[in-house]
RNA sequence: GGCGCGUUGGUCAAUCGGCUAAGACGCCUCCCUUUCACGGAGGAAUGACGGGUUCGACUCCCGUACGUGCUACCA
């Protein structure tokens, strides 16, 4: 059989790293397995619809190379993709269940509900469920004579339909990262199926979805954990059990101080994203950063979240994404969730920004140095040569800006006390006399210059230490960057002595 | 409250009964570099707790504690 996969998100806002953790395990799955991958939007929920929110969340997975073989945008056999399109699919299966005993139809109003919660609330029940204790109490067609009930949906009165969990049965589960799990089926509510606007909840679209699109393995957040026995017992109604795919829980990614989900505000919070991409909320205006305009690389991006929460047992943590296809199981997942570490994270993009080659780097660096001078308004050739340069002190993309911002346009004196307060009459004389010999120069290279350089030291009673650091804070207005007479060399002779007469005077 | 899941340094983590408990990030020291990084060499820092099982337990079992998730006509 083939394996098929599927990432199921619903475009309620921004995709959150977790979000594209699940993408990439079902992606190296379904490629390890020569497999189908699967985009499917579950948007059943229409009051928390967000505009926008689908093709963003394509684009992210088209940025981080993860692509869908099948998927609302590009179709598939199994079209169509997205729920609210395959809404007229559901009712059907509710009504099987309703037939065949597990389901039924209840009429509750929400105030009936909020009376139950309250009526029945108590200290070692906090929060009572819709469950085989309670559904003899409510309206429904378990309570309701057949004549009663078929009255009431005939006159459109609105119902939703409910499972009706069974008493006293252990649902046993076997998850491929935590092995046997089971679950009291007492414990567990009679779960809305189907709402009152007819669409279904998650609990039968996921069912109804993965067995109608031939889903073989599951994967998906831990939260989901104790719903799992209503989709097993579904599966099981529907007498699809022999075609229920394999579960696979993923642990949780957590804040990175105290403890609990990270969440969007937790990077607000503590300045890091968690959004894969800019995503801005249509209706607010607001937006929250992702790691794509912080500068990340996207396989710098897929390589850590690979690493969140699983290891290959070896000492290797840089894979690429076709290592992580052939190097990936998903039986080397955690179970605990782990926290998130952006310290980490920055080292990994450090790493990838190393080994990428100074053309590429160049293409990505480009937009920095476009968005603080104006496209069009400095040499592009400029930055190939200082790519080289800075790279190793380059953990984000606009760190090029930040390192080599001197190459291009001149700096502000920042440390202008580091050179007046052991400034004298040798230093002034040094730096006027080398001017001379600089100008005089018919060649400009970094040997060169510091050839002169060295030679005119003696002769002002100078030792190379005295002025070197502040002949590089003239050049780059700070004490960091390359060589400094490489950065002479670079930005030409006309500028370095303009940049030294600008500190002499 | 109930139920599920989890628990090795600050963080990510290896170990599938033999441990003097890897490695990475971060931190600290030193070297390299007359800058900052990179690189190199070191260092501090770990099995939640209590019982079993076993010649031997970080590894297996039980209990406790702690954490976390769920407990919606949200996913």
């Amino acid at each position: 059989m083939k394996v098929r996969v599927r990432f199921a998100p619903s475009p309620t806002g921004g995709l959150h790293l977790g979000g594209v953790r699940t993408v990439l395990y079902n992606y190296l799955f379904a490629r390890a397995n020569g497999g189908d991958f699967v985009l499917r939007v579950e948007d059943t929920d229409q009051n928390r619809f967000v505009a926008g929110a689908e093709q963003y969340i394509m684009d992210c997975l088209n940025w981080c190379g993860l692509i869908p073989d099948e998927s609302p945008e590009k179709g598939g056999p199994y079209a169509p993709y997205r729920q609210s399109e395959r809404k007229h699919l559901y009712a059907d299966y509710a009504e099987q269940l309703i037939a065949s005993g597990h389901a039924y139809y209840a009429f509750d109003t929400t105030e009936d509900l909020e009376k139950m919660r309250k009526d029945y609330r108590r200290d070692d029940n906090t929060n009572p469920q819709y469950d085989h204790n309670i559904r003899g109490l409510m309206l429904n067609s378990l309570t309701l004579p057949p004549e009663k009930v078929a009255e009431l949906v005939q006159n459109g009165t609105p119902y939703v339909v409910r499972i009706k969990m069974p008493a006293n049965e252990t649902v046993m589960l076997t998850d491929m990262i935590r092995g046997e799990i089971s679950f009291d089926s007492s414990l567990v509510d009679d779960k809305v199926l189907l709402k009152a606007d007819g669409m279904p909840t998650y609990h039968l679209a996921v069912v109804v979805d993965d067995y109608l699109m031939k889903i073989t393995h599951a994967f998906r957040g831990e939260e989901w954990l104790p719903s799992a026995p209503v989709h097993v017992l579904l599966w099981e109604y529907l007498g699809w059990k022999q075609h229920m795919p394999q579960w696979a829980h993923l642990p949780l990614i957590l804040k990175p101080d105290g403890n609990g989900k990270l969440s969007k505000r937790d990077g607000d919070r503590l300045g890091f994203p968690v959004f894969a991409m800019n995503w801005t909320a249509p209706r607010t205006s607001e937006t929250t950063k992702g790691f794509r305009e912080m500068g990340f690389l996207p396989e710098a991006f897929v390589n850590m979240l690979a690493m969140l929460g699983w290891n290959s047992g070896s000492e290797q943590e840089i894979f690429s994404l076709d290592e992580l296809v052939e190097r990936f199981s998903i039986e080397r997942v955690h179970k605990g969730g782990a926290k998130f570490d952006f310290e980490k994270a920055k080292w990994f993009n450090h790493q990838y920004i190393q080994r990428t080659d100074d053309a590429t780097l160049a293409e990505l660096a480009k937009p920095y140095i476009d968005m603080e001078l104006g496209i069009g308004n400095w040499e592009l050739g400029l930055l190939s040569k200082v790519v080289p340069l800075v790279k190793d002190r380059c953990t984000l993309l606009p760190d090029f800006w930040a390192q080599g911002h001197f190459f291009f346009t001149t700096p502000e004196i920042k440390e202008e006390a580091a050179i007046k307060e052991k400034w004298n009459d040798q230093k002034q004389q040094f730096f006027t006399s080398w001017i001379n010999i600089l100008t005089a120069q018919p060649t400009w290279d970094h040997a060169v210059i510091e050839a002169t350089f060295n030679e005119e030291l003696p002769k002002n009673g100078l030792k190379k230490g005295d002025v070197i650091l502040p002949f590089r804070i003239m050049l780059v207005g700070g004490k960091y960057g390359p060589g400094v007479f490489v950065i002479a060399e670079v930005i030409g002779k006309d500028e370095t002595i303009k940049r030294i007469k600008r500190v002499i005077g």
